[in-house]
DNA sequence: CAAAAAATTTCAAACGTTTGCGAATGCTAT
DNA sequence: ATAGCATTCGCAAACGTTTGAAATTTTTTG
């Protein structure tokens, strides 16, 4: 690694203090017309490139944020780190991400690292082993340090802090009712894991969804997957060897969903005239298989953008006042395809 | 944002030197295991963090690297990304990844901002209008400053460094041998952008497998996309229109593959039946689809994993070599399934 | 008890940059 | 000639941490 060419270099080179040549480099108007020209051109010709550490360590600001995600192996979660990135990138930022694969001890490392690092801010999906494990400490060090948290797609509710969720209740539940309204009447849902607020609240939309139409809830027809298209073969199949088969299933996600359809087909069944399947997520694909998949559509762009926003207007304040504790849930929509029409 | 308690906050309290917090902290020897342990107690109660912007400044090392992608919003670049952080994560090192949009003065931007943050190395896979526009002064600066640099998935030839890339010239030549040994005479290609390596050497693989079996090349059935799902669907409309149907289309991924068979199952035609189809990347879902998808599977978790390895012994031996100028090339296999099976 | 040895702590410099303040220089007006 | 002013530049401190060497204190030894 070259060492890279300094302020001091450049300063000794021409035998001035390194003041002059900050102050050349920054424009400073103090600065004699010839000597900022040549201090400019020699400084473009070997290269000089501002350290910013250094200038993180006099400002105080790294103009960094940290991201920390369970993954960003699907579309949804990196759609919101495009919005981020949308919002932030102009505004100078750099993002730091890190991917916990749902895993806590990763998620409090990173935590750490990230504090430790100086990040002006940080958006959290939290991971599903956090969920379960109950601990949130890493989280009370983020508010010790008055570090703007924001939570984007999972939020923890027992924190007050800016979250951007989008609306799984009600998305679930114009799905199932859509799915009602067709005609059918015993719906299954291939749930995400337990304790899981997305889950759980779709989960809540189906049930309550049921209730509203007078459908029994059968424990039967809830199922377990971890989000993963993998995950839904096994307990599809079961479903499939039950004395009475559902004539729908709601799965948690498109990928559950999807997983479900290739058990329905591979079980000589029609898609959707013995079971109607629906998703979640409208990834860009489910309105190109076959059948096309009904959705509920969740933008997870606008998640990242409006996250991005929370913390810009923060920064834009400044007047050292507390960090916003807003919470915003975007409108999911629910898009009715192939896989959903026609009589049950 | 609460100011961060320093050492010398601590030494302070303590009424000794920042010295001595520092070595007390970092259990050096030489401290008193009695004030050893009251400093880490009570730095640990007030939540010290150590700034490492200030040791970064130190060191002249920031335990960083630039990771810049034309996007993430896909299975393959996520899991590159995945594969980098599996192998840099345990070795403390923080990702900063960067996404040009396929755009040449992002692309150019980031080195610069990265340069400037001094990273360690960059991960860089090509953006398209770099391609097309053919500078790479951005690259330079990376040179002259002697930091490490590795293309993932897209290099630019011209350049001596470090890369990971798959064999996508067999892996298209065996796809389309593959649909060639099932019978089909006319084979239509879903390529990628023009100047694109990854894009012109599966165009060369179809080309050249072609050619080995005496098969005729038209330009009729060679078609662009820019490998979104989307964009399959015109010039395959267009592909149905003409008067002599192909019986078979490689795409240049799963996206535009899974593209090209809506439109196919629109006209009313058959997969394979009347046309096979094939794709590139071996994505999740393309096993579950309807039916289920073709493709050469590409393994993007191992190029992270390899493009971190050739980083990582860089490091190891760091006795002021050269960059590495290693080209990993890895093998990409064809995984069949039901788009292609049975006769034409 | 004095001297030597060991243990513990402090000093000072360094990393690269910015910036308020003072100093030096040149110029103008009296 | 000289006071006054504007222009241009340098000094020094600061950000938080580490570390070799020096300084101090404590312990050991003869």
């Amino acid at each position: 690694m070259n060492k890279p060419v300094t302020i001091k270099d450049i300063a000794k080179k021409f035998k001035c203090s390194p003041s002059t040549v900050s102050r050349a480099l920054n424009n400073h108007p103090s600065i004699n017309e010839d000597t900022r020209r040549n201090l400019q051109e020699y400084a473009q010709k070997v290269g000089y490139q501002r350290n910013q550490v250094s200038l993180s360590l006099l400002n105080k600001k790294t103009a960094t944020i940290g991201v920390i995600v369970p993954t960003i192996n699907n579309y949804h979660e990196s759609a919101i780190i495009e919005g981020i990135e949308a919002v932030l990138q102009p505004l100078g930022f750099t993002l730091n991400i890190c991917v916990t694969n749902e895993q806590y001890v990763l998620e409090s490392e990173y935590v750490n690292k990230l504090l430790s690092n100086r990040v002006e801010g940080i958006f959290l999906s939290v991971s599903q082993e956090t969920y379960d494990s109950g601990h949130y400490e890493h989280l009370e060090q983020i508010k010790k340090r008055s570090i703007p948290l924001i939570f984007i797609d999972r939020e923890y509710e027992g924190f007050a802090t800016g979250s951007v969720i989008i609306d799984d209740y009600h998305g679930a539940f114009s799905a199932v009712e859509h799915l009602v309204k067709m005609g059918r009447k015993r719906i299954a849902h291939l749930k995400g894991p337990n304790g899981m607020a997305v889950a759980e609240e779709r989960l809540r939309g189906y049930v309550e969804c049921l209730k509203k139409y007078d459908l029994p809830v059968d424990e039967h027809l809830i199922l377990n997957t971890n989000f993963k298209v993998e995950s839904a073969i096994e307990p599809v199949t079961k479903l499939m060897s039950l004395p009475e088969l559902p004539d729908a299933v709601f799965g948690v996600n498109d990928q559950v969903a999807i997983g479900a359809m290739k058990v329905i087909r591979d079980k000589g069944l029609s898609i959707p005239g013995d079971i109607a399947v629906a998703g979640f997520d409208n990834s860009p694909i489910s309105a190109y298989i076959y059948p096309s998949l009904t959705s509920v559509a969740r933008p997870g762009r606008q998640i990242g953008i409006e996250a991005a926003k929370i913390f810009a207007d923060y920064l834009q304040q400044s007047s050292g006042k507390e960090f916003s504790t807003k919470h915003i849930v975007l409108p999911s929509e629910l898009i009715v395809r192939e896989s959903t029409m026609g009589g049950g």
